[in-house]
DNA sequence: TATGAATGAGTGTTCATTCAT
DNA sequence: TATGAATGAACACTCATTCAT
């Protein structure tokens, strides 16, 4: 409360920027990629040149957008894993209710991560880094529950981190407008389970 | 007057709609809804005005687009299935298969069927009657195989359904760039019939 | 006039490019390199857009009126002296008058053929082989007068070419506004006649 | 309280707006007139805020650094002539040597003196009346040469004073890539000369 | 008085759409 | 019906100017 008023300034450009941001995800959140600096400025209460101040221009406010959504995301769901280290199937809820409602606060994230413009935006190699991080999560709850005998051990672990995201990604597409998060998670935690807990096919 | 001359010019215009919509289905593959009106123009080797005495504006060209890429989609898992109602994992292996060459082909597809613009484009109902049709294949495939007894009675078909499409769509943007085709098909398959075949886990 | 309506299409297209060349011409006579595309485009009566299928962007149209008024001015300059071979009085005087009138039509030719934008514009070797064409033109005027013995001998034909033009280039901007061109041209053709054609100071 | 404080603040402020015009006139002298507030202002070390405490807007700023750079150059030009009172041909050359620094020192100088947006910035008197003071220095240097009888009597002394300094702009414009300052000077000044004192040639 | 972040009118450029031929 | 030059609204970006601190 002493230094509030002297940090002002600071604190004001500091704050702008992350205003910017919190509107550019915003905006970003219903139209992705296809963003417009008006939008952005609008919804911040500033004017676009001010947008210029904090970002060289739009390519480098998506790349900011971006690199936040994606952390955000990883944070979110490596949160749901470790907070359930010992219970695989607490975690695969807690990654599947997480993944759920990534989809719905960023709803163009799965599909910019395939978008051809996210090279041009960004390193080329960023793209398959960021899909390897985001494959890791799944993983490491796969290996804890084959490790502890919870999950059945005759899966190949990557191809199941694949389907479990591609699970709620799709989930969303697929039947969002039918139920609501909580169900869609709770079922298709259910299903998932049942799959990886099925004791193996005697061999015919 | 009527035949002759007559037939001539409504065949050079069914030819040359059906020129433009071939070219625009290329252009759509590599840039989804971004496409322009001259890209398409130049690719169909017509004149841009040409395009509008078959199209009345972008738009409705996008949803022509739309209407077939998805129509060709569902057209060609359908058959996947179709071909194989006496051997469900074959028809679970033609329908991956088939769903990864779609992504292939089309490669913007499954995150235009998300893209809010998709609505403003389509009927609003158009959407989840999509979704829906999209369901009905893998869930067909589900039926069967439960019913011969091939794949385990206790899974909810519809969320297993939109696993199995996740798994493909995910499977594409999450190692395409690590293995071939084939490969992704092959091992993707396994994990599915494996998860899908295992013996329920007797109750604790 | 049979060919007339036929080659409309393409005489249109031709006659726009010319049109906008023109407009681009009368505004940067009276603005310079500070020219704006929408006042081009306003003074050619046409849109925009239409500027941009003629000239790829504002340097092109930049680029094109240079090498439009420079060529023009070489022309009228070299017409000047051609016309006046066998008599290099007549050749000097058609030559300054031709120069003024330059000045007047084209005011900001001459600080353009120095500014380092047109480095930026041109091929970077462009500006001296300018310079250097038009120094040529009284060059020849006075190998012409000194090979007949009416002008002096004892001159750097090199440093008694810059004088010229810096004559009348400097004439207008100096004086224009006291008397008319014709006087000016009268006056300034007096001056420097009588400086080249003065006998050689006896060596002391 | 009026001394010691006072002073302090209105020696910083006239130091500062000295510091300011000082850059002003370094970004002048490579950019013209296009030179930008906040160029000035890095230059300056100072805050593109405290540009407008000294200068009301950008065209104070450039009538400030007008009025400097063609005091300058008339002060050096002055100097050069009263320098050399005696002798005419020292002066010529002096002035020549003046005049071809000065282009290199302020080389937008020349072109902002026939620039139409010269009129807009001073008043449309200005123009003429700065003109006239450029042209009285040459001038200067010919009544003397003529009175003392070492230049031709013969020749109009406003139109030579033109050629003068229509001379050593030129000279600069046209040959600078080509020669040193020093021979540039010496050859001009040997051309001029030799024109100057050339005997009148004997009527026909 | 000095500061520099904020501002928004103004500039270059694109692209869906029209229309004369 | 086919054409593609013309159009101008819309968008990214700049820069002189202001004003709270």
């Amino acid at each position: 409360m002493t230094s509030a008023k002297g940090s002002t300034k600071r604190t004001d450009a500091v704050t702008n920027r992350a205003r910017i941001l919190k509107a550019a995800l915003s905006v970003f959140a219903e139209r992705g990629l296809e963003l417009e600096m008006h939008e952005v400025a609008a919804l911040a209460h500033l004017g676009v040149g001010t947008l210029y101040g904090h970002f060289a221009n739009r390519e480098d406010l998506l790349r900011a957008i971006l690199q936040s959504v994606i952390e955000d995301a990883l944070e979110q769901l490596r949160t749901a894993q470790i907070s359930h280290t010992d219970d695989p199937r607490a975690a695969l809820q807690a990654l599947i209710s997480t993944g759920v409602h990534l989809q719905d606060q960023y709803r163009p994230l799965s599909g910019v991560l395939r978008d051809p413009r996210l090279i041009e935006l960004m390193d080329p190699s960023y793209g398959s880094h960021v899909r390897m991080q985001f494959l890791e999560v799944p993983k490491d709850v796969l290996t804890q529950g084959m490790r502890t005998g919870i999950f059945r051990q005759d899966l190949d672990q990557t191809m199941v981190a694949v389907i479990i995201i591609g699970a709620f990604i799709s989930v969303m597409d697929l039947l969002e407008t039918y139920r609501s998060l909580d169900e869609l998670t709770e079922q298709l935690t259910h299903s998932l389970l049942t799959m990886l807990t099925g004791k193996a096919e005697p061999e015919a």
